[in-house]
DNA sequence: ACCGTGGTTAGCTTTC
DNA sequence: GAAAGCTAACCACGGT
């Protein structure tokens, strides 16, 4: 087995540490992308449970939609208080 | 605090129990809305991690998708057998 | 009928030559819409015939399907050769 | 070279004449999917030269599907007209 | 800071 | 009428 290539340049050393770092990142995205799509379908679940008892998923998207806007202004309109005490001085 | 009303139709009982019940998908989805968007934080901090130590992120993406198409392609190959036999009458 | 009118700004100018362009360019959509219509029509009326000699739309379209998705993969495998050269720095 | 098989059922005859129809017809299919696939480009490529002239491409399309549902409309109108003929006994 | 690209989501058509 | 596959709009990311 070689030992670790001394490198002093940022090409790829296939098959070496580089190598095997990257190859850590990917699985490691990997692995995420899994989950987040395991999510997905939860919520696809739930949106076709909600629709078998007689609720509009396009409203029920939109109801969540809203609530996460209002989310936001809140927190922009914090931001910008905090903003303002820091401006004037103030902690 | 009202007793539960009857309902004979599939309108909405603002306020009731089916009020209720649609909270109660909403709340579900958005939770679950939050864990992937932690997720999609988490993939874009490995990359940024990855670009930090030299690699190239849109090759990393490319890698990934290739992976992703293989996958899909042998699932949709055994598909396509069982689509066969049952095209030819077999099983 | 007034005289084209002399512009220095990139507002629409209603009913003159900015008007005609943008009708030129819906038109040309619109065209190309209904050609792209017409093949659409074309396709359905293959499937219905194959299926009226006895074959099965359903694999039919699976082995299109796979078939575009060899090429597909092929040339995003291209690309990503390409593209570990870029980011190794050759060429 | 075999003489064609003589067939009473409808399972495929891999390699004979009914192979032969299906790679036709899959054939055909493709060729369309594929001139469908340059008109729709060719739409992207005039919506990107209208905006590259400072057209909004959201409402040139919104134009377009305004003026197909106007079409379609009057041609609704056309053939409840007719019907109404044909209720009563009109040629 | 903008643009272009790629990925995600919503709407629509078509099939069973 | 439900379910799935396709298409089009939207959005967010990375690059310039």
């Amino acid at each position: 087995m070689p030992s670790a290539v001394e490198k002093d340049d940022d090409t790829i050393d296939v098959g070496g540490v580089a190598g095997k770092r990257l190859k850590s990142f990917l699985d490691r995205v990997e692995r995420l992308e899994e989950e987040k799509k395991g999510l997905a379908d939860d919520i696809k679940d739930i949106y076709a449970e909600a629709k078998g008892v007689g609720f509009d998923v396009k409203t029920m998207r939109k109801i969540l939609k809203l609530r996460k806007m209002e989310v936001e202004k809140r927190r922009e309109e914090e931001e910008l208080l905090e903003l303002y005490k820091a401006a004037i001085g103030l902690e």
